[in-house]
DNA sequence: TAGATCGTTTGTGTAAGACAAACCATTAAT
DNA sequence: ATTAATGGTTTGTCTTACACAAACGATCTA
């Protein structure tokens, strides 16, 4: 099973594409955003916080793939909006432990609902099936991948 | 078809989640990229190029979404590496017809084969049949949609 | 007690990119 | 023929996202 002949094309690149595409969704975003007091990388923080639940800030950083010291100053704005708070880890107190309000979350659900909009525009091309295929493929590639996933010492999380 | 009650959840938004591998990719590919003088930038408009043919530079600023002064910039980067060529429009001699060349085509694809492992590595948690899946997707959004496509008078194209 | 670690603050530098103004060459309108 | 509009270019300004470094307090670990 590991090597049909029939089809063997080399895979296609899809990074230029997705930047493209992520482009065209960014801008129109901001402005449906705006009004929200939201930028979009407040909404791709929010978005990872609700779907991999409360992280340490470093865990966080390493997520997001952007340097510590400006994710502080990102978790700063989420907090003074009461999007998030930050407690500090029983286990081990240096540590915050950063999570979703309610009032983050029926945010990013009005700010999410607000973006309607917008993909239907950009994702115009796409049915309603193929969106929710890009939207699995999308989660399944952000989702941890198993190694490297735990280790973060968050605890009260299995693995 | 239009309608089976049986699942009927809102559609996902995937804004968050593809600017969020957007990201990852990026950060990657910069340094994929930089030994062949290129930018994550660049790529998206060779790839652009390539797939669309020649269009105008208004087309590209367009197809782009990005002002039409910062266009000039990015071509003559381009341009400078003998990537594109600019040809005056023989239909109006005011437009420039821009066009991947030979040597654009071959970096195109050298960066593209460079990328190999980058793309190996954030797309790890996708079968190569889902890879492929998202990069028809992502290239159907992206392609021209019907309407809006033409009109921009590039001709030689039936439409 | 000493050293490492998490988060924070501040400050610096670079780059993307929006936007405006002025310009030339060309085309279209009158 | 004159005028106005358009495509491209140049220059210059401004904002923002970041990366990066340095220093600090609190806390954990040895």
């Amino acid at each position: 099973m590991t090597s049909l002949p029939v089809v063997n094309q080399p895979p296609h690149r899809c990074g230029a594409l997705l930047d493209h595409v992520g482009r065209r969704l960014r801008l129109r975003s901001e402005s449906v955003l705006a009004p929200l007091g939201l930028r979009p990388r407040h909404l791709i923080a929010l978005t990872v916080l609700r779907d991999q639940g409360g992280s340490s800030q470093q865990h966080l950083a390493k997520t997001l793939e952007m340097d510590g010291t400006n994710v502080v100053g990102l978790l700063n704005d989420l907090e003074a909006e009461k999007l998030i708070e930050r407690r500090r880890s029983p286990v081990d107190r240096r540590r915050h432990v950063v999570e979703l309000t309610d009032v983050g979350a029926k945010l990013l659900a009005k700010a999410e609902f607000a973006l309607a909009a917008v993909e239907d525009e950009v994702f115009r091309a796409l049915s309603d099936d193929q969106r929710e295929t890009l939207y699995t493929l999308l989660q399944q590639v952000t989702s941890r991948t198993g190694t490297e996933a735990c280790m973060e010492g968050v605890a009260s999380e299995p693995c």
